[in-house]
RNA sequence: GGGGCGGUAGCUCAGCUGGUUAGAGCAGUGGACUCAUAAUCCAUCGGUCACGGGUUCAAGUCCCGUCCGCCCUACCA
């Protein structure tokens, strides 16, 4: 079991039969920021993120594009889930796939031994299969079909005809999991979050549990089943695997990684929440292993009041954004204006309203001006404090209570209330500069006590914003950190951590403050409709 | 059919176990200021809290019903 002191997080890994959309960087985005946050909070941090490759369905799209089909995954991979992680700055620890020897091997190891020890048994299946979905449905899922399926029975998510499946096939004992996941949910709520979704999953689960077909033999594309090799795994039984074989579980032997980092945190779409709570959980208890340590579903990015999607045209390439905004721009955006768990709304003009009112008129004009008045008023070289009053108790108090409020909702896995509570900082920074009036008290020789005892107020609130923001925007406080001198007295920013970001005066007097580039430089207008 | 979530200022959203004149940010308007990225700060405009009943001394906040949106789930066939 990992101490207490240690923090693993994940994303789903993700299928790799289309092009990265910003869904899919967001789901990105907020695990990276978790797992930078931990981090920097002093704990033993693991972040994971990988592909998902088998299954019927990109077999199928390989063999549309002539190709085979780890030729497929290994195409985008590298063309596109690789550079995405690179698009939006994220700082995994690993990346694993499927198709992979060390996860292959796994994924039959853990099966031996559910079998081995009387979990999966041989029937038969037969039934409606949509290859979209990778699964069997049942005949009330489908709905008619229009059009040039006229007649037919369609699957009500791809609106294509279902096929009528028959085969043999090994069943793993999920039902005998019922009650052990309801007496999970119960004795440990933040299990699943949040509660919208475990309240669906609580009652789906409360009306009984089907046995769950894991095995296919209409196609070859996935994982060998060891005993019987006519049948390769289940794709999902596969996929959730990723988690421990990343970790390089063994059923007999010592496992260092594992035992370092397992339970993981796991970060999901709501769409797929019930595979990590139900089918997930339940194999690891087959498998008498530790259940995850939570599971959190965020909800979907709504453009134009609907949910992306490619097919209504409203998905777009988190490229789109970063190549106008900036990463950080793209990881403080989504993780600020959407309430992590919940649905949010998407806008161009949000995000560009966002990006001018907060980042490039808010924490990106209060580096400058505080820069700018070390350079013009102290030469470059930051003054000592000595004068306290009020005011700057005021400050002190601000930065003290954003820090327990951020550190409070990282906790909780909810981004965007550590946002809010470390804005205020910025907000309270801005506001005491203009009552302060550093420049004019600069024109006053017999006051240059007072003068450097603001200037190095702001100077040592824009210490602490750097190290509180640097896992949303690490670009932009990496820049601010070298200009504030910080590197040299401190160490290097990632080094800070952030449940001392509060305690006043680390920077030291004589610093030497550089000249700097806007952190968040404006956008002109055409670039975003 | 059963269930969940949501419907609060122009926009995006907060409002916990019911309690003074319903809040924030953005946008709008007026003013102050000039260190700064035509930035900042202050003030201000703006809401029948979807609708109709009910409980209560008191209800966005609880109960019942209706409408709308999204989602989970079941079934007739």
């Amino acid at each position: 079991m990992a101490a207490a002191d240690t923090f693993s997080i994940s994303t789903p890994i993700f299928y790799v039969n289309d092009a990265p959309h910003i869904g899919h960087a967001y789901t990105e985005v907020a695990a990276d920021v978790l797992a930078r946050w931990n981090r920097q909070s002093g704990r033993d941090t693991w972040s994971l993120t990988g592909t998902d490759e088998h299954g019927q369905k990109i077999l199928r799209t390989a063999v549309a594009n002539g190709v085979s089909p780890k030729e497929w995954a290994d195409k985008l991979v590298d063309e596109a889930w690789v550079p995405l992680l690179k698009t939006i700055d994220i700082q995994n620890d690993d990346f694993i796939r499927t198709t992979e020897d060390r996860h292959e091997s796994v994924v039959q190891a853990f099966l031996q031994k559910l079998y081995d020890t009387g979990f999966i048994y041989d029937g038969e299946y037969e039934g409606f299969y949509c290859v979209g979905c990778e699964e069997f449905k049942q005949h009330g899922d489908l709905v008619e079909g229009a059009g040039e399926f006229d007649g037919q029975l369609v699957c009500p998510i791809h609106g294509r005809p279902v096929e009528v499946l028959k085969e043999k096939n090994y069943f793993f004992r999920m039902s005998d999991f019922q009650q052990r996941l309801l007496d999970l949910y119960e004795s440990q709520p933040d299990f699943l979050q949040p509660d919208s979704v475990r309240n669906e999953i609580v009652s789906f689960v409360r009306r009984g549990l089907d046995d769950l077909s894991i095995s296919r033999q209409s196609f070859d594309w996935g994982v060998r089943v060891p005993w019987d090799d006519s049948h390769v795994v289940y794709v999902w039984f596969d996929a959730l695997l990723n988690y421990i074989s990343a970790l390089g579980w063994e059923p007999t032997a010592d496992a260092p990684a594992f035992e370092r980092f397992w339970p993981s945190n796991h970060i999901v779409g709501k769409d797929i929440a019930r595979f990590h709570s139900v089918i997930w959980p339940a194999m690891l208890m087959a498998a008498d292993l530790p259940v995850p340590r939570r599971v959190f579903a965020h909800g979907w990015l709504l453009v134009g009041g609907e949910k992306m999607s490619k097919s209504k045209l409203t998905g777009i390439a988190p490229s789109q954004i970063t190549d106008v905004f900036g990463s950080d721009a793209f990881r403080y955006y989504f993780l600020r204006a959407i309430n992590f768990g919940q649905d949010g709304s998407f806008s161009w003009e949000d995000l560009s309203a966002r990006y001018q009112a907060e980042l490039a008129n808010g924490f990106g004009n209060l580096a400058s001006r505080v820069v700018s008045m070390v350079g013009r008023y102290c030469d470059g070289i930051l003054p000592a404090a000595t004068e306290v009053t009020a005011a700057e108790e005021r400050i002190h108090e601000v930065l003290a209570s954003a820090v327990a409020r951020a550190e409070g909702a990282m906790d909780r896995f909810a981004i965007h209330e550590a946002l809010a509570a470390i804005w205020t900082v910025v907000d309270e920074l801005n506001g005491y500069l203009t009552e302060q009036e550093p420049w004019k008290v600069a024109k006053d020789e017999e006051r240059t006590a007072r003068l450097h005892t603001i200037l190095y107020t702001a100077a040592d609130g824009l210490r602490a914003l750097a190290v509180l923001l640097s896992p949303v925007t690490p670009q932009a406080t990496q820049k601010l950190w070298r200009a504030l001198g910080a590197e040299s007295a401190l160490g290097s920013l990632t080094d800070q951590r952030i449940p001392d970001a509060g305690v006043w005066g680390q920077l030291p007097a004589g610093a030497v403050v550089s000249p700097m580039e806007g952190l968040f430089p404006r956008i002109e207008q055409e670039a975003a409709v």
